[in-house]
DNA sequence: CCTTCCTGTCGAAGCGCTTCGACGACCTGG
DNA sequence: CCAGGTCGTCGAAGCGCTTCGACAGGAAGG
């Protein structure tokens, strides 16, 4: 039953009749070797079955190959993009790799300080970054590579990736618009989101603002709790206070559902009396009755495009400052 | 800027003017020191803010104080429990001077192979197990300790926790039978899930007939999609066959909503007509309208008893071989 | 033909930690 | 007063890997 204990990079080395460091040689490609010598490493790599030991090659190079991922799991976070989110940014770090070491954002600033002092890990992806994150100075004090999914407001010295909300909701205030609509609303975030300065929430709100403003139709907003009767009676004030409201997009994942059975009580009818827009993933989207026009939040994108600039940065590379995905508008059955 | 080389070991013996084996003793408790010399010791810690280094206490003792989290990833899953599981998997690894190395099962048994060979990880949970599951023999194969959520057909020689599904199946029949309804429905997870032999999906299935039985209560059942258009015209077949049934348990978490926005298309009341409940996490519940009568799962015990259970594994201590944890039933507004 | 320069390989020196055996110093009991 | 224990501490030997400098041997250049 156990196993005839793991072999070593020693034994590889034996096995085909070469020094310790030949084999590391052939493993890292940092230099020369033979055609010759690397396949007969390579068999008895293969023969023995031999995976380098993580800590003696942590230890030795300085490199763990392992990146942090520090999730918030917080309240008023919508889990299902975070899980694609998380999925995409295991994936493709396995492509350059790399492991993912999970962290809540619960251990605080001091995890961040202890994972990057005992060298558990190379470098950080941070989401769910705030506008005055507390994480943000310690990031910068630490000097550990860093990639932040979320905007802060200092980005100086920092790198960072998110989907350009301000597109998004610009997005969908210009579809609306070209359908005809001349008055509609946004349904937010809960309050809370707003209130911690989330950077998101209020990037999608001045974007669908602004391009209301720019295509001459009036908007209303406001934010939007996620249970089914505060829904409601959040969208019967909303269409009592403004009654030519006819276009109404939804960006709150959770509350989505709600607010189509919300019209569905009122006695609307999507899309013949309101358009409906909503900014959540796909699946969501088309599993709702009828089907959403749709702005995907592309967390898979930016999963991998995180990644990506995390490993630019742990290999000198320059990166930029700021990257903005581009979100698409999948147009569907809950607009005309 | 760059941070003045981290304190090693060598420094703190240094600075404390001990030798590195003492420091190391008192870090470990693995020998007895002296009250001095430890307070010296730990204040020199302190003042140079030393963190050891992971890869040399790996190599070193063999141990990485590191823990994998097979998550799947599938289609199917329902993410916020998973997430709940996640997170509460992270904070108890934590308390246990663990952290958690994120794995995604589409990297396949290989990913289990090269994690453990390469001393990654001292063991691993696994989530979203099979009746038949691949990894299983691997596992056994491999000798790393691990614990599984979820349970395989096959037991034996492995450690497993998970919800007692059976029990809240028939929880939900119980409360159902006990408020005098006298014909009720089970409607499930997608049919994929069944198809895949989930064994949760099953258990609830069997623990709910056999408890409508045990209640002389007619009992149907059927899977369920997650489109609002299937839930709807679920519900409604359910209805006409059996237009007896008047009490309906939903174990789907994405249908859920769906299920009540069905309901009210149909004209049925909840609860005068129909009695609900959902066997899903309470936010979802109490976010509903009404607030759902619900069967909780406990990700997050679930999370922490499979943590323990490994942690005890590692210490070579003895543990059961399956752990069922206790479903618990909340009477909200749906069930009368 | 001899220097100079690669190329391919090797040996050895760590990386920072744990752990084992050794060994004074001190206590205890006969 | 000394044999036999404890207790607290130390030094050194690895753990398995990477990487540096050295060095044969052959190619190229004068």
């Amino acid at each position: 039953m156990s196993s005839p204990r793991t072999a070593t990079i020693a034994d590889v080395a034996k096995h085909a009749g070469v020094a310790v460091s030949t084999v590391s040689y052939v493993l890292s490609g940092k230099r020369a070797i033979s055609a010759t010598t690397r396949q007969r490493v390579l068999d008895s790599v293969r023969a023995l079955g031999y995976h380098p030991n993580a800590g003696a090659r942590a230890l030795a190079s300085k490199r763990a190959k392992v990146i942090a991922l520090v999730l918030p799991l917080r309240a008023g976070m919508n889990l299902p993009v975070l899980m694609q989110f998380a999925t995409s940014v295991v994936t493709t770090a396995r492509q350059y790799d790399h492991d993912v070491l999970l962290m809540t954002a619960d251990e605080g600033p001091d995890g961040l300080r202890r994972v990057a002092a005992s060298a558990l890990v190379d470098g950080m992806l941070l989401m769910d970054v705030e506008m005055h994150d507390p994480r943000v100075p310690l990031l910068r004090h630490l000097g550990e590579p860093s990639v932040l999914i979320g905007f802060p407001a200092d980005r100086e010295g920092l790198t960072c990736v998110d989907l350009d909300f301000a597109r998004a909701g610009a997005l969908c205030a210009d579809h609306l618009a070209g359908l005809g609509h001349r008055e509609i609303a946004l349904l937010g975030a809960p309050s809370v989101v707003y209130e911690r300065g989330t950077g998101f929430a209020e990037r999608t709100l001045a974007g669908f603002v602004e391009a209301a403003g720019r295509h001459g139709v009036r908007a209303v907003t406001r934010p939007c709790e996620e249970s089914f009767d505060e829904v409601c009676s959040a969208v019967r004030d909303l269409m009592d206070e403004h009654p030519g409201v006819s276009g109404l997009v939804v960006h709150n994942e959770a509350a989505v559902g709600h607010v189509l059975g919300a019209l569905r009580v009122l006695g609307k009818r999507v899309p013949e009396d309101v358009s409906v827009v909503a900014i959540c993933p796909d699946d969501v989207a088309e599993r709702a009755s009828p089907a959403l026009t749709s702005v995907l939040v592309p967390a898979e994108d930016v999963g991998r495009q995180a990644v990506r600039l995390l490993m630019a940065k742990l290999d000198d590379h320059p990166v930029p400052q700021s990257t903005l995905l581009e979100p698409r508008l999948t147009i569907r059955e809950s607009t005309q």
